[in-house]
DNA sequence: AAAGAATGCGAGCGATCACTCGTGTTTGTC
DNA sequence: GACAAACACGAGTGATCGCTCGCATTCTTT
């Protein structure tokens, strides 16, 4: 009936032949008041007038430029996988990762990441939560893939004799360990922060020590 | 207008003044089916009639036993703590946990809870997820609490010297990497978890390491 | 067996929420 | 300035869900 099936049958916007400036500037309004109430509500609690009314506009605008709830949260977590990539990317490419100690290593990629996630506090809500849709999980994949590889690749850079399933499994965990300790870092209060931050990073370098004495 | 409001003006149940046993029957069936509908679903996403189907019984009855949904889940947290609690208890009461390796006292405060989660698929729904009311959350409290208390009791048995905080942190910090792992575990094929697990204990037991040569 | 209590039922109520629709307003183009 | 497209609105729709209510059945007690 409208404009959202066009002559290719695949999954395609509801976009006008022509966006205005005020339109984009909506887009972005838009997922900046989406982040902050995904940020305190969690992905099902948040409600797409919510959204609408945080963003200051009515119901029926939200939905001139997104199908649905998902899809905002699949845009917005694309925009958070760019952020995360492009800070990462800062992050190495000025040195040679194989000159870094484990603890220097450790710090170049903790420190992005947890920069990223206090700088953006819808960021965890759309990964470290379960309550969300297979299809939106499936769209937040990329950028858990993206850093297990550059995980994975680091201590394969380390560890270069041992076997790929072993050092994929070791990155794995170091993961989880960093989410893990995620909300605990977000809900401290500014000052407790740095503590729980170093604890974190010493059970990281513990585990890569055991990871080389093995 | 029902018996719900008693003497004392406090949070009183719907309790009949004399159960029968077919009523008690009928509370074991309503936890073991909404244990295995939370397991897979999750709280938000598990409805009350999806309980009730489980069990076999009418939306209605659910209400004849359960004051409301948050009631059910906090009776099966109840449930959970106290066999948690018993597993441990178990695990302990026969040895002077000075006398063993760092190594061994993993073994004994991981194994039970792992053995318990693996067990009791509905456990991790409720405490390793978010999307729950903040009552709920207080009635997950008390397993957490002791859980801390019990992990931090054993830091300080074989580190006296630390401060409390020190410890409590780390306590802490271990038992979130055990939590971070453990969704992994359970989603893991049966002959893939003692891999992870053992990863697992490695981390821990680096850390124990570390912290000793602080 | 009779009465009262406990249990059981399931249609439906009220609230919530994602999303739509009819209509009005603004912007770009000629 | 005229026309169309894009934008904006917000009450409303249909679906879902927690929970209730009126009533039927079963159990316990006497």
């Amino acid at each position: 009936m409208e404009d959202q099936l066009e002559t290719d049958g695949a999954e395609t916007r509801a976009v006008p032949r022509k966006r205005q400036a005020r339109g984009e500037r909506r887009i972005s309004d838009i997922l900046a008041a989406a982040a902050r109430v995904l940020a305190v509500q969690g992905y099902e609690k948040t409600t797409t007038n919510a959204i609408a009314a945080e963003a200051g506009i009515s119901p029926g605008s939200l939905y001139q430029y997104f199908r649905n709830k998902d899809e905002i949260a699949a845009e917005l977590a694309a925009t958070y996988a760019e952020g995360l990539r492009a800070a990462h990317e800062a992050a190495f490419d000025l040195t040679d990762v194989a000159l870094l100690t484990p603890g220097e290593t450790i710090d170049r990629v903790v420190d992005p990441i947890l920069a990223f996630n206090l700088a953006n506090p819808g960021f965890k809500a759309l990964h470290a939560r379960p309550d969300m849709p297979p299809g939106l999980v499936a769209a937040a994949r990329p950028i858990h893939e993206a850093l297990l590889g550059r995980v994975t690749g680091l201590l394969e850079a380390r560890f270069p004799g041992r076997s790929s399933v072993e050092l994929h499994l070791a990155a794995r965990l170091m993961i989880q360990v960093f989410q893990a300790a995620m909300p605990s870092i977000t809900a401290a209060e500014p000052e407790d922060r740095p503590a729980i931050i170093t604890e974190v990073k010493r059970m990281l370098s513990a585990y890569v020590r055991e990871l080389a004495d093995r």
